[in-house]
DNA sequence: GTCTATAGCGGGATAGAC
DNA sequence: GTCTATCCCGCTATAGAC
């Protein structure tokens, strides 16, 4: 009466692509085959011997490379965040306040389709973390939630925007982000590009909506 | 160096209230327990001694009115999407499109912040149970996303939306939904009712979004 | 740096008294 | 229906050879 213990899925994402250069091949391999397994069934139901199968390599090889299972739960929340947070940065400041907002979404949503496997462990693994190593990411993460927070009310205070609840709507945009991990598939209907246009375009509905809300 | 094993959250959220009048006392406690447990660590940092000592039993009394820790997540997962299930059927049909599905997006937010506790288990947990119990949640959650995807269409038909692909706008409603439960607290600046209207309003403002963007 | 082997223990589930 | 006691498996992490 175990839970499914469903196969590896078919980790069409370029998570290898995350991690940092200073890795050698073999922790690579074991953060590789680690953001898989705690994809599919999660950091606790994942041991220590699934990574290691998942890499090629014996039990002990991967306390050789990190000092427990949670180091290498920590080093891909890290990865993940740090490249999410990135993906922000190169958005570059633009002028018009409403297309960029509109470029910040489409890079926050693309990230975490291209990355939904990483993602996922990112986002909903965070509670198995030591607490040093959980405020470390969420430092990170404030650091992404600052930026839609200032394309936001600096576009409101330059006049393109609304007067609107600004710690509300970042919220907002923030979970259609990160909650289309829990359904994207890459050989699904959109690419990743496409899906980040599209939810571009609602969220700025949802700041145009908060406006009219506050009219009524 | 364990993960943070964090006390039980502050049960702020009347799950209690969500159990079938069929369990008894002590049946109902093991599945409040289990809630508050599974909430804070996960099902599988859980352990049965965590959920009965939360209960006020011993390890063994699981066994009498469970037979298993997955069948104690599989009821709980169960009353969830019921009782948010029920919380939709419960909106009027209404004459005005708009207005319905601005209910809609009431009820199910202000449901899933009311219940966040029991929602964070009933969303997120749903890995751990068998395949056979999995089915049938997900018999559950069609029916949810169902209710959403009808107000859309026949908003459409009736000339009250415009067109819009659907499933897209409906997938980014129940995140707005469903992710809140990462954050939300009841001792927070919002009800779970002022929550739901202020995410109505935007829910509607992406309904709209959707058509300028076809437009363009 | 990789392996085989295993120590050591925590946890799901059960036995059997009351 | 609740308890105490415990079985026994599986997992994290380590020891030590190569």
């Amino acid at each position: 009466m175990s839970a499914q213990r469903s196969a590896l899925p078919d980790l069409a994402d370029d998570s290898p692509g995350l991690w940092d250069a200073g890795f050698g091949k073999a922790a690579r391999a074991l953060l590789t085959g680690g953001v898989r397994c705690f994809a599919a069934q999660g950091f606790h139901a994942t041991t220590t011997r699934d990574i290691t199968a998942a890499a090629g390599l014996s039990p002990a090889a991967l306390y050789v490379h990190f000092s427990s299972k949670e180091e290498v739960l920590f080093e891909i929340t890290r990865a993940g965040h740090k490249s999410s947070l990135d993906a922000l940065n190169r958005v570059p400041p633009g002028t018009d306040p409403a297309e960029h907002l509109r470029a910040l979404v489409a890079a926050f949503v693309s990230w975490h389709a291209r990355h939904h496997v990483a993602a996922r462990v990112s986002q909903y693994e965070l509670g198995a973390l030591t607490p040093a190593h959980y405020d470390v990411i969420v430092g990170l993460r404030r650091r992404s939630t600052a930026v839609f927070h200032d394309a936001l009310t600096h576009g409101t205070a330059a006049g393109a925007f609304p007067e609107a609840d600004a710690h509300r709507v970042v919220r907002a945009i923030l979970s259609l982000g990160v909650d289309l991990v829990r359904w994207y598939r890459l050989d699904g209907a959109d690419s990743p590009e496409e899906l980040g246009e599209y939810y571009a375009d609602l969220a700025l509905g949802m700041v145009s909506a908060a406006e009219s809300r506050r009219r009524r």
